[in-house]
DNA sequence: TAGTGGTCTAGACCACTGC
DNA sequence: CAGTGGTCTAGACCACTAA
């Protein structure tokens, strides 16, 4: 009664939380157009009149669309209704052949399907090897490594975290250690120096970003990050790449296809 | 200085927020063995007075480590450490066939290497097609469906929801039909009735868990889940299987192995 | 400078548990 | 019944943005 006459025009059970209830109802109203893709949802305070309850309660709602990828904060601004479609990657048998006939990655390939500008940075680096990396490559613990560190966006929005390991001894001195790889990439590099990957293997995770993925990735409130390591193998069995991949969890789904036999 | 005067014996910096910053403290005497598995928190009041914050702050604290599946909270008695270790699963192609051989299914195999006991409840009922399943299935829309539910437990922690689903035509009379589907589970019996899936496809993604997957699967706090849908499909093309399976995304991790051509 | 969301606090009421 | 966490509120201060 203190404040915000129209309090509460919507009816909230009391089964669940008022604050789940309400995400519940700013979700619909997205979903329905009412905001916008690009949009601004009204103020916390605002929001809070409306329906009658506190901000605090506004707050927790807005986090779980947040959560979900549905809304960004921009601090100083508001809250801003998001647009960014869900991006698929594929792993297949097939589609690794498909791909390494590509001049372009198979990012770049999604990207365009959608409709999407792809962009992606590349930074290489010299380092010595982390502990669980070493273990895979087959190297000593300080022996160095090179490190190509990518960072790809779609629509100036950063999707994904790629941090590739190569054994010095073999990817020293050859376009592997320059900024572009060429036609068919890393695989078709490693190929042509005669350790042409045959098995992959990836391992997925969903955690908690970390600080500077937070940042790197632009992420928001209580988003999740998919981490994806493909360990890549010559027919001899050796590793001869570690690629860790980090992505937010929300705007991606993973695609694997095999066959039996 | 009202209360608790033990408070902030812990330096906290300014940026960060305090309660992620308690979250962090918390979790490193989780991991250092301060509170153990299966032993439990301090209140939260008591934890708000020994570092000097609110309740509240505590309470948001709490939150992140409950998300990373670190902790579980049992209403009315507290916050309890949890200890059930990661689980993996693993999809390859010669896996498969070793599968395909064994008397139990890989769910079994890998709680067994884990040291875990597993258990699943299975329910097999005809249901009308979901309209996406329908799609797949290549079945008109209202038609029924016969449907696998299953619900798998490690040590009594639910870990897993799957539903399969089975078109009529193939499964109806069948031991497809039956709880317990006999050695080397739906695959075999598909290939025992001349429809042996052997092109596989999955989809994962990851989200919030709906009411009823939070309750079957005892979810805690923001945890995700990861969803996956998979599709077997024979020789000739057809889409034979449509599974939809449900995990509480901090407690897997899924790993995928292929090979190039 | 006004408005935005981030965060914190003190206090409150609730449902649930175990004694 | 006392203790637990779930949730809500009113009020506050902050950093940041845009006008």
């Amino acid at each position: 009664m203190t404040h915000g006459e129209q309090g509460s025009q919507v009816p909230l059970e009391s089964a669940r939380s008022q604050f789940r209830q309400l995400a519940d109802l700013i979700r619909t109203d997205i979903e329905r157009g009412t905001y916008p893709p690009g949009s601004r949802l009204p103020s916390e305070p605002d929001l809070g009149d409306r329906y009658g309850v506190s901000r605090q309660t506004v707050n927790n709602a807005v986090q779980i669309l947040r959560s979900e990828g549905l809304v960004r904060v921009d601090r100083g601004v508001g809250t801003i209704v998001r647009e960014l479609p869900v991006i698929t990657t594929m792993r297949t048998t097939r589609q690794q052949e498909r791909d390494a006939g590509q001049a372009r990655g198979a990012f770049q390939a999604e990207m365009e399907r959608l409709g999407l500008n792809a962009e992606s940075d590349v930074r290489i680096d010299e380092v010595p090897a982390p502990e669980d990396v070493a273990g895979h490559l087959g190297i000593s613990l300080g022996e160095t490594v090179l490190a190509r560190e990518r960072r790809m966006t779609a629509n100036d929005i950063p999707v994904q975290l790629a941090t590739s390991y190569l054994p010095m001894d073999i990817a020293a001195g050859t376009q592997l250690a320059e900024p572009d790889t060429g036609p068919g990439g890393t695989y078709s590099r490693l190929a042509d120096l005669g350790y042409a990957p045959v098995s992959f293997i990836e391992s997925v995770r969903v955690r908690l970003p970390y600080d500077d993925e937070f940042r790197l990735l632009a992420m928001d409130g209580e988003q999740r990050v998919i981490t994806i390591r493909r360990l890549a193998q010559t027919e001899s069995g050796r590793t001869v790449e570690v690629n860790d991949m980090v992505l937010p969890a929300h705007q991606w789904e993973l695609r694997y296809q095999w066959h039996a036999k």
